[in-house]
DNA sequence: AAGATTGTTGCTTA
DNA sequence: TTAAGCAACAATCT
């Protein structure tokens, strides 16, 4: 479920909290979210720290010592990272406050790896559904695998030129388009479909046969709506949490995701679901053309 | 109890 | 080469 937005606002949160912090011990719980060997892994990072976080797309690169290794993490569908300090409170007593959710009790059944700071804070990687992966990689393969993503929004290869650019003569649907990472990055199965009702352009249409007009709205709502979610630090719709636990606040201004069945904001009529590149994709059929 | 679920990869078919 | 559909990965929830 992470899509740049939430993977963006995982970064920020955690490079405020761990860079240069020592990592003292890393447990490992699940070898399979492990690529690589893992006495080599426990090798590179005890006694090193992170000394950046960036991103590309959905793939977290965390910056190791010097910086000649890289720790990538992708959190595919139900990956976390939560952080925590020394001292947690479990009183007796349950909260009743706003950020429900936020206190959790962890290690729980679906962690996966856990960082221990020398400062005693802790990181867990959790994953539910373990699709999600940490691997290990120098510069030369870090290098190869940004080969393989797309333009990105908020970058500046994010232009109207180059979007017309990598539309241009493609015969698969819109949503294929923008969801496909090789050809955009960043972007999922949530945004996709509100980037293109904003748009008012349906899921299905061949992204070839677009209008300058329409690209040019896909382009703008785009960068809106990633700016957008960012701020509100993302979309929970089931599983993502940021570091501390917490939901994401965009969930609140979806328009189309998960309302199959509810009235359209614009229109009133019923949204639509249908299945486009198996993944379930929603609609207005009156507001989008 | 069958079918749904955010991401990605790889296979098959056309 | 290009695109679509599907299964696989694993574990939940409705």
């Amino acid at each position: 479920m992470p899509e740049l937005p939430e993977v963006e606002t995982i970064r920020n949160d955690l490079k405020r909290k761990i860079l240069d912090e020592k990592i003292e011990k890393i447990e490992i719980l699940s070898e399979k979210s492990l690529r690589g060997n893992i006495e080599s892994f426990k090798k590179l990072l005890e006694g090193n720290f992170f000394s950046d976080i960036k991103r590309i797309g959905k793939l977290m690169i965390f910056e190791i010592g010097r910086g000649d290794k890289f720790m990538l993490v992708h959190l595919k569908m139900t990956g976390q990272l939560i952080y925590q300090d020394k001292k947690i409170i479990v009183a007796g007593g349950h909260s009743s406050r706003s950020d429900e959710g936020a206190i959790k009790n962890l290690p729980d059944k679906f962690t996966r790896v856990i960082f221990y700071f020398k400062n005693g804070e802790k990181l867990f990687f959790n994953d539910l559904r373990r699709f999600g992966n940490i691997q290990i990689v120098d510069k030369k393969e870090l290098k190869k695998i940004k080969n393989k993503f797309g333009i990105e929004p908020l970058t500046k290869n994010f232009t109207l030129e180059n979007l017309k650019k990598v539309i241009d003569g493609r015969k698969l649907k819109i949503k294929s388009v923008l969801m496909n990472q090789q050809i955009i990055s960043g972007i999922g199965n949530i945004y996709a479909d509100e980037i293109l009702f904003a748009a008012g352009v349906l899921p299905d249409r061949i992204a070839c046969r677009l209008s300058a007009e329409e690209i040019k709205k896909i382009f703008c709502l785009t960068e809106k709506i990633i700016k957008k979610a960012i701020k509100y630090r993302g979309t929970t719709f089931s599983n993502y949490v940021d570091t501390s636990g917490r939901r994401g606040g965009f969930s609140k201004m979806l328009k189309v995701y998960g309302r199959a069945g509810e009235k359209c904001v614009c229109c009133q009529e019923k949204i639509k679901k249908i299945k486009l590149g198996g993944r379930g994709t929603h609609f207005c059929e009156y507001c989008q053309h």
